[in-house]
DNA sequence: CTGAAAGCGCTTACAG
DNA sequence: CTGAAAGCGCTTACAG
């Protein structure tokens, strides 16, 4: 590999590591002969060797299969391409938690991935604290306390689905809320009604749901009986938006014909119902490869910068599928007016 | 530690990978020094002295999302508590598969995962073969072209389907089959057919199916149009199933009070629609960790045993939900006959 | 059966 | 900024 490069097996360390003291044309050479040879570091031979953090747990509770697969194989592409090894702990309680965390501790983990519900639990916290563990969260419901944090950006996604649903036409959208628990719901509430402002829109029917199936249905039939009848409902996740679509063909409205709806999160439910749900897709699988890398900056620069913080927000991408169309009273286009 | 023991750092590491040419007192003193001390081997080291395979290659093609979360969390549930790492490479098509498993071998990987359609591929096993790799097949269509496999026992979760339906008092019961290129089909097929025949169930209706809701579709159809109707179907996987439901209730059938419907592989379609789907589980988490077992002592077995060949089959689970019941023109229970 | 030697692939700490 | 040396904790292969 050094030779591949022709450079000491010192100068690939340093490079491999983040390169700081090397220049930039020697890393190259490195970064080409890694490409060629497909060279993987040693993750025994670093950890034995001590430097950087060799292992780093990832605690999960009972998240869905889609959710848990993209983070994984985000997280262990990156841990691989790093020289690290993750380890796994489910947990079935919040008991569970701490103790497969403080034995993790125990044998020498100090790095984590904590995805979201792990991540704000005081008691995980407060042991990784005292342990001087250090953490990214994924997707905290709270991003103060986070040294280290990664999210999807609800805000915006929320915004770009309302615009283009103004964009095909529609002007009376209603939304149906998540559980006004939730951070991510209330990002994507807030992130709906700045779009419906900018396009000057000043009626905004909401109505609450909670995550759930019923919640939905429920919050359909309030919005569906709302004096204005809207031509389009944003539900905040798919399986709302699922429960949207029966109501609407109990009312024997056709879906997208008569009423868009639209969920988020792409799981399952949305390509499975008839129409499939336009949704939105959030980026699992970067966001882990994003937590192992700062984990992994953070481990090399060392005690250095002990009080550095980083907030990472990545976007989601919208996904057209059947469920959305512009209204049946379409406006004039644009071409017609000039 | 070696001192704590008054021997030599050679013995004691002969006695912690099983002392079979030290004598007792020897060892005794070993391991009451290991617990005197609280020692613990180093992973890390261990690998790097090469011992056992320190790194397995996973070749996953376009899996599904649950079958992805489940292999992942088996194998590095396992792989860690080995000190193996775990290296991912996903592949669009064959070609990327052979070029993936060809970087990996030059990187040096010699033990591999195949799960089901990369393991059946010939250039795959030509590849790995020419490089003296190690491999476990799992679910391979062909169990005996590999050393090693594991698979899920389709014959035998079929059987136990068709079983618990007959006790549910079904007589007729009609059977979808899966595409005819698919080992698990096949197997689910003969796992009925001879549950029927202990049953002493001399008329088996079957219809061929591709494993696709359209195909489900139709072979309900058939089935439903065949003289002597069943009480019950039982459809090679979930998204036949999730068909046969719906082209029952275009036929105005209640399920399970008018027929029953069950399914296999649990899919999230199973949970999803109404009435839920009975239907079976494959144990893929568990095929993931023996499977690293497999890898991790062959080759400490080493050259020793080249020849030896293990194929595991690891039961499946029966999930009851709402689809199946008991036929509605049901016969006098047990009891009453007495 | 037991031990002294050499090395796994990296990194740290020390020179230039 | 770059490199030569020593060592992390184990194991293999070779002597006794």
């Amino acid at each position: 590999m050094a030779d591949e490069a022709g450079v000491s097996r010192m100068t690939v360390s340093r490079v491999l590591r983040g390169g700081h003291l090397v220049r930039a044309p020697l890393q190259e050479r490195v970064f080409a002969a890694v490409k060629k040879l497909n060279y993987r570091l040693n993750v025994s031979a670093r950890a034995l060797a001590g430097s950087g953090p060799s292992r780093v747990g990832l605690v999960y509770s009972n998240p869905s299969q889609a959710f848990l697969s993209e983070l994984l194989t985000g997280a262990l592409k990156e841990s691989s391409k790093l020289g690290m090894q993750l380890t796994l702990t489910a947990d079935a309680d919040s008991h569970d938690r701490t103790s497969e965390i403080e034995s993790l501790l125990r044998s020498g983990v100090t790095s984590f991935l904590l995805p979201s519900p792990a991540c704000d639990a005081p008691d995980v916290l407060e042991l990784l604290r005292e342990a001087k563990a250090r953490w990214v969260a994924i997707s905290p419901a709270n991003l103060e306390i986070h040294p280290f944090s990664v999210s999807a950006d609800h805000f915006d996604i929320a915004g770009r689905m309302t615009a283009r649903l103004i964009e095909l036409g529609h002007r009376r959208i209603g939304f149906i809320a998540g559980d006004p628990a939730s951070k991510g719901g209330a990002e994507r509430l807030r992130g709906h009604l700045r779009a419906m402002a900018s396009a000057g829109i000043a009626e905004c029917p909401v109505e609450q749901g909670y995550f759930t199936f019923q919640s939905g249905l429920e919050a359909t039939e309030r919005l569906l009986k709302s004096t204005a009848a809207c031509t389009a409902i944003i539900a905040c996740n798919d399986d709302m938006a699922a429960a949207a679509i029966s109501v609407a063909h109990r009312h024997h409205l056709n879906v997208p014909e008569d009423l868009t709806i639209v969920g988020f999160d792409d799981t399952p439910i949305a390509s499975i119902v008839s129409p499939a749900i336009t949704t939105a897709r959030q980026p699992i699988a970067e966001m882990a490869q994003s937590a192992i890398r700062m984990l992994h900056a953070a481990a090399m620069a060392g005690e250095a910068d002990e009080n550095k913080r980083t907030q990472k927000v990545l976007p989601c991408t919208l996904i057209e599928r059947e469920s959305s169309a512009g209204p049946r009273e379409q406006p004039l286009p644009e071409a017609a007016l000039s």
